[in-house]
DNA sequence: CGACGATTTGAATAGGATCAATGGGAGTGG
DNA sequence: CCACTCCCATTGATCCTATTCAAATCGTCG
């Protein structure tokens, strides 16, 4: 299937700066298809074949080892991902699977790679895409080894907050086993970690939380921009 | 300071396509300088000024939050850190202190940024290496997320009794209060941690281990290639 | 209604952290 | 060469956090 039909991918960071030639020949080479929900689109360990790009839906990265498994991150439209994997032309370090029904470009990564040698534009686009990915996983691993479970909640919670318009009320993007993974603690501890904000005066009604009492919840959580930022 | 005479970082995979002039205008303007151990040369929060390359020594990246602090990675040469800093213009993520006195080599961002305007050899490069480290990355945090304290020891006393020559036996490149920091525990942990191992074989002698039954180590270790491997 | 999955709660356990105290070099100065 | 000191590493005891296992509850969907 063609992909011509994309002008949200057009404007991607990515893609905003290339010729349109090289573009174009991309795209023709390219699938747009979608998926149900919770199908495995890649597996860690498995040659990086596409660069995937989520246009609607969203998409799990997780990974796993020794039996345990671990959700690495979200990606929502529009965001690509396994970018580093296809440039190094490396197996995928992550598996990924659908989170909802999704639609999703596929470009062949040889594709890329020969658009990367003959695009210089496309190749500074990818460098300024792989040095914010690179700061984004920083981030999470700072996360999860300076904080404890309760912090790293309290700061998320905050940063939903703030994304959706700091009204005094969230939506969790996802169901709360995925936010504990992503948080890297079990579903029983992220209950027991949201009554333990009960008292910062955090209030869950399903997925909807209230945050009554943002000034203690900051002190709580001491959000740090060179943790939380998700700009910079 | 000119630094014209280290083939060693003419040699490293991101400057050795440059084309010449530009490799010459950035050495020009830089710094190699040498300083005395524990010194701090960045601070996260400061604006990337400077790439640096540790030419000779070795660097500790580390990271704090909420008063506690953890040791995120160490460069030894020829190596780089803080290049996507430097490639966004923006601030440190981490901070740096030599951990022996060092011998580095500081390059304006802002040339560093106009070098990779202007060739895009240097841009292709930058991005292989900025794909490296974000796979780097990656895999720690997988590490730190998907195993326990004794499995991350385990996993990296194999890796580095395979960096090593994987002779029966190995040097830990750091004191063992870094180590700790490194693996995400106290240094209580880590020594109670090679207690653990000791039944698998593992003897410690300062900072020289011995691994007298490789075999049982594995089985405990599980390593995993998508975390444990440093090439891919 | 009934079934199923997600979430919550409870109890027991394990994994790590903290605090305190001790042992053990390496380096210093007498 | 020997005390002395300092810092690192180890050990013990205890506390706290988080996981595990089990069971109850809640909501949604057929």
């Amino acid at each position: 299937m063609r992909a011509t039909d994309l002008p949200e991918v057009r404007a991607l960071r990515l893609f905003s700066s290339m010729q349109d030639q090289h573009f174009d020949a991309l795209m023709e080479v390219s699938y747009l298809q979608t998926f149900p929900p919770q199908l495995e689109l890649i597996a860690e360990g498995d040659l990086a074949d596409f660069l995937y790009i989520v246009v609607e839906g969203s998409v799990e990265l997780y990974a796993r080892s020794n039996g345990r498994e671990s959700t690495m991150g979200l990606v929502r439209p529009v965001g690509t991902f396994i970018l580093a994997a296809v440039l190094k032309d490396a197996v995928y370090l992550m598996s990924a699977r659908t989170a909802q029904r999704s639609k999703i470009l596929l470009i062949p990564s040889q594709n890329i790679r020969q658009a990367f040698q003959k695009d210089a534009e496309f190749a500074r686009a990818i460098v300024q895409d792989l040095a914010s990915c690179y700061r984004g996983v920083v981030k999470e691993y700072k996360d999860l080894k300076l904080r404890t479970a309760v912090e790293r909640l309290a700061n998320r919670l905050l940063r939903y907050h703030k994304d959706q318009g700091a009204n005094g009320s969230l939506q969790l993007p996802h169901d709360k086993r995925t936010l504990a993974s992503v948080l890297g603690m079990t579903p029983e501890n992220l209950s027991r970690a949201f009554n333990t904000l009960k008292p910062y005066g955090v209030e869950v009604d399903g997925s909807t939380i209230r945050l009554a009492d943002l000034k203690s919840m900051e002190t709580l959580a001491k959000p740090n921009p060179l943790i939380d930022d998700r700009t910079t």
